[in-house]
DNA sequence: AAGTGGTCTAGACCACTTG
DNA sequence: AAGTGGTCTAGACCACTTT
């Protein structure tokens, strides 16, 4: 974390967003880790020269950002990309009943290929990079309910191999942040019904033709890059995809 | 701080919980019209008795809820439920290239019947109380692709009738709005694939049996209330249902 | 008791819109 | 020029957690 002082109110530059984009790079960077707790507010205030509100400002925009949390009288930390989150903020898959579990995920296949050009533009690659290729079944309720095919860029995830990806502890979200300090905060989904082709229809357990949810999710880290690309086939005779409300006091 | 209309800091209430209240009263009682102006936040510290500051923390988020709307050097405005409104908080529907248009839309039936069970529990009726039925045609592109079942209460909306509806000139939640004094403030929707049904079929112009979306939608009012049950199918063959990101600074 | 975030205040000054 | 919202400050006091 440097510490200049931020522009002395010279031109275009918002005080807050400023030190916004600074907490951002001390996420970014690793110097506050997942889960780590930032400084107090007032020592913020002081290292940006700014005052406590400005500070409390850029802190409540990560906040309802997801990014950061914070808990009174302890601290503010940065969010982790845990199960509790991962259910909260990126699962949207519900029984009927509206009942929501956390899915036994079971690896199918991981395998190195080139992007496609629907993927190369989704991740915003120049021509046909290699990527990782990996192929999840969820169940819920014992039962595969959704076959996910992620498709992330090599370059953004050096290094990754089955073993590292079969054997994380916590979420596919998580071992990008931990392992890969790649940040997950956001996602733009397309949901539309298709009649099930032949590898989803075996995976789960239905009839070809049957009618399934496809669910394709760009996952974006900070400044809207994209990360992921997923498309997850789901058996919605028992369940659903669910989005939205808005709770207001 | 002289403690007389707003609870004198007594207990529970947060003071900008409390004007964010009272605003909100200000709303539904028709004091301020949809598209109408408040008094300016000077004066509404005044009036509550409180600080600009926490008038700007209930206000902002109003904002936030797109409940009223800011601009600078004019004032703040009860937000109108109009087309534009529509397209960026309601309607989710996009052609599978991104582009997003606003629908040409059709009734196809008026009636007024006797809620279902399923009905009655979404919208936390007692018993199999009257409602309204009504069916509309969605076209994009010139062709029909989305079919709504729409289903409310006669009790929240006295005096409906087919003409009134069909005699609108915005759009439905705006009729709800400046006719009802309901303002549509939020959605849950969960969406499945399903096999089209024979009415459906036909009106989407599909044959029986094709995969296409079933999107069940509560939109709710205040204070979480439900008001309006829809189910919508869609022909998702070029349209999909778009979902979520976050823009970050 | 000490340290953290949470609420609220009072006021200065800036940016924008309208007459 | 007058009126509106937008940003920023400095500080008091409250609520909660930990030692």
């Amino acid at each position: 974390m440097s510490s200049t002082s931020l522009s002395g109110r010279s031109g275009v530059s918002l005080l807050y967003r400023e030190v916004k984009k600074r907490l951002i790079a001390d996420i970014q960077s690793g110097t506050v880790p997942p889960g780590g707790a930032l400084p107090n507010e007032s020592d913020l205030a002081k290292r940006f020269e700014v005052s406590i509100g400005t500070v409390r400002r850029a802190v409540d925009e990560l906040v309802a950002d997801n990014i950061l949390v914070r808990q009174q009288g302890r601290g503010t930390f940065v969010g982790r990309l845990d199960r509790d989150r991962f259910m909260f903020q990126f699962f949207k898959i519900a029984a009927r009943d509206g009942t929501r579990e956390f899915p036994e995920v079971r690896l199918h296949s991981f395998s190195k290929s080139r992007a496609s050009l629907e993927e190369a533009n989704a991740l915003a690659l120049h021509g046909a990079q290699p990527v990782f290729r990996i192929e999840n079944i969820l169940s819920l309720k014992g039962r595969p309910v959704i076959h996910d095919q992620i498709v992330i860029a090599t370059s953004l995830f050096p290094g990754l191999n089955k073993r590292a990806f079969e054997q994380r502890t916590g979420t596919v979200y998580e071992l990008y942040q931990s392992d890969f300090g790649l940040t997950i905060v956001g996602t733009e989904e397309r949901v539309r019904a298709e009649a099930a082709g032949e590898s989803s229809a075996r995976l789960l357990g239905l009839r070809r033709g049957e009618p399934v949810l496809r669910i394709e999710r760009l996952a974006l880290t900070f400044d809207n890059k994209p990360a992921e690309f997923r498309v997850s086939i789901v058996d919605s005779r028992e369940f659903d995809y669910v989005s939205g409300a808005q709770p207001t006091a």
